[in-house]
DNA sequence: AAATTAATTTAGGCATACCTAAATTATATA
DNA sequence: TATATAATTTAGGTATGCCTAAATTAATTT
């Protein structure tokens, strides 16, 4: 079995893949707070193991073996943050750091009856897609906040799960995934958008827009 | 915050010293899976934190502090147990194996929230106490089984929890806490138990029946 | 009491996974 | 092209927690 070290390199590694492209040993190392000599080490036990493609100062691919690891360790912790949201009533601001620990230890078994539990569902709170079994993940196409433009409409479809302030001051609108809302003005020079939430006008600063995705834009 | 292994250890120490009594590094090591010169180890470790005392060739005790450590850890694990069976539907046999990787991630939050689901509970799957949050344990006055005599009734209190095919077999008679059953007949020689649960009679061996404890004995 | 046996501790090693500092390699600039 | 800068890797060190083997201490037997 891997250590749960070398699982978080995997599952880092896949997102950084799905995010920048190429993985450097800095990128990888800066995303998980450790310096990149550390990473070069764990990069070469990975790639003993088969794991990952690696050549020298080239950066770091998944294999397929890799890839599925990746996948599985993303699915418990997405499983696991719907679960304790739903079941549990944890707020979604703490379910990421919960299911960050919970993610290794969890059985295939438990983890297959919060599946039923939650009726199998595809997306975790913050809308991010939960990979099937088999690691089968159906992608949405959705796009930054910030590429909206004054009068068009959309549905939140996701935003990102690491940052809990973020997640209180998001919750604090009802911006969570499904919400639906409309840009009344984005303000000029990289200036914070007002939109229209359910009747309700919130300003919502474009470093925050970063953070949301969203779907379904209409004019 | 302590390591894994330094919780398993106290936890050992606690059950050991309610089982034993005296806790020597031997039968820690042995209850353990690790060789006595480990044990030294963590004992030492142990110390300097103030979470046992201990003289050379004199066996372990907990401290106040170790104390507490051990009975929330203990809390945790029987919690756990708990929800995992009724609110997952995991069967019994398996809950332990799982709790024991559990206890050492989860958070007070997710463990509070479970508690409430469960309705404050005392005892997990296996008959055994769940210590509150401040530590105190409501010990049952329960006897093992092969204390019984012909014709006694009594309830079940607890099972050991550990051996999982043993929880199967128990399992295929109802034989869970709370089940009454009454003593038809000990066999001589330190031979078997017939009883009768519930109209339907089955034969326990008596390595089976230590692992037994009972409740509410009447003639 | 002496000798044997058993329990415990010390000493020295291994693997994991992190670190810092120095060396190396690649890339960008002059 | 030569040099400066940035990224990466190597080398060597730390802490945890396990191991084996040897030394020590305690307990039991004769």
């Amino acid at each position: 079995m891997l250590t749960h070290a070398a699982e978080d390199y995997l599952k880092s590694i896949y997102k950084l893949q799905e995010k920048v492209g190429k993985v450097s040993t800095g990128i990888l190392a800066e995303y998980l707070n450790v310096k990149p000599a550390s990473a070069t080490g764990m990069i070469k036990k990975l790639k003993t193991m088969q794991l990952v493609k690696h050549e020298r100062y080239q950066g770091v691919t998944l294999t397929d073996a890799g890839k599925a690891i990746a996948l599985e360790i993303i699915r418990h912790h997405r499983l696991l943050e719907l679960y304790l949201f739903k079941a549990l009533g944890v707020p979604w601001d703490g379910v990421h750091e919960e299911a960050e620990k919970l993610e290794h230890v969890i059985s295939e078994d438990v983890e297959a009856r919060m599946d039923e539990f939650l009726g199998y569902p595809t997306a975790d709170p913050h809308g991010a897609p939960i990979p099937d079994k088999n690691g089968v993940v159906i992608k949405r196409m959705s796009i930054p906040m910030t590429d909206l433009c004054s009068g068009q409409s959309c549905v939140v479809a996701e935003v990102s799960d690491t940052d809990s302030a973020l997640l209180r001051h998001l919750g604090s609108f009802n911006l969570y995934p499904g919400t639906a809302f409309r840009v009344i003005e984005v303000a000029p020079f990289e200036g914070p958008f007002t939109i229209d939430i359910a009747g309700q006008q919130v300003v919502i600063g474009r470093e925050v827009a970063k953070h949301i995705f969203v779907d379904d834009v209409k004019e």
